[in-house]
DNA sequence: GAAAGGTTGATTATTTCTGTCGAGAAACTA
DNA sequence: TAGTTTCTCGACAGAAATAATCAACCTTTC
């Protein structure tokens, strides 16, 4: 339970705009609709994806947010780093800046939690929002196998 | 970063029971010592652990800790659970009481969080204290590789 | 009965999380 | 130009989770 909800809203958002890559904007009204995000958390939360590239933004009237790249050009880990922080279960299992663990004569646990760093890693940096968008096109409804194929289409058709 | 401290110190504390598993017991301030935890903090995790049936504890002078069976049938994922909680990484994604995503349509991303989740549990139910132990034992000093794998060779992470 | 050591529950300070608000800046429209 | 729409930015407040400490109590041994 460690993904907080800012990071939950965020992919959900960028999920959003992946499903309707048409190359026109979407409102933050619009996407809070449909992502089911309150309306004020998203006015925090685009803007960071702003900074980072990940979406790209336009004012006025006929205004909104679209995607910055293409949806496969995207993985949800980079979302989730950018909100959220390193991957590593704890301090001591980052990839950088590795916390020295305190217990006496060192701790083999670290093993450990790098592997489930690692392992979170591998499935987070290789879903991209294609992915993830494709399988959203398909039937919303139905429960999703959890296979990362990548159909060859590229930008999903809009869907209203 | 989301294993917190509490439960950085329980695993720390049974991996000190498994490597000292001799017939004796071991007391708190010992315990303390070696996993540099505050002392006030294992008077309340080691409880913890008792009432799971982990370790086992006896009172008076030469009183103290020990587990309660053989270190490799606790695993790693017990503890962790025991103290953390579920080890889904969103609410969405837990095994059983599964919180309905609200976003429209239904949630596509469920299926990652799902991903992470069940590598998690993978390498965190597999991992037993015998194998930590085995590690350990052999040379405390020396930084521990980064291996995805558990030392007696059974495969480990869902992905490659 | 005294000392060592585990047991229990209350308590406090700090940090993180989550969501809200208000004033402002850019772009379009009339 | 005036006004509307939409994104932008920073401050803020309540709630919850963390982290650590303390005091008082029970058990066992000597």
């Amino acid at each position: 339970m460690w993904i907080n909800r800012r990071t939950d809203y965020a992919t959900r958002a960028v999920l959003a705009l992946a499903v309707l890559d048409d190359g026109q904007p979407h409102k933050l009204q619009e996407l809070a609709e449909r992502t089911a995000t309150p309306l004020t958390v998203l006015e925090q939360v685009l803007p960071q994806l702003r900074a980072a590239g990940i979406v790209r933004s336009e004012r006025g009237p006929a205004g909104g947010y679209r995607l910055n790249h293409a949806p496969a050009d995207i993985t949800l880990g980079r979302v989730v780093r950018l909100i959220q922080g390193p991957l590593a279960p704890i301090a001591c299992a980052t990839r950088s800046d590795a916390e020295r663990c305190p217990m006496e004569l060192g701790c083999t646990l670290q093993a450990t939690w790098s592997a489930v760093r690692d392992a979170t890693i591998a499935i987070l940096d290789e879903t991209t929002f294609a992915d993830l968008a494709a399988r959203a096109s398909g039937r919303w409804t139905e429960p999703v196998p959890v296979t990362v194929g990548v159909p060859d289409g590229r930008p999903l058709a809009t869907r209203a």
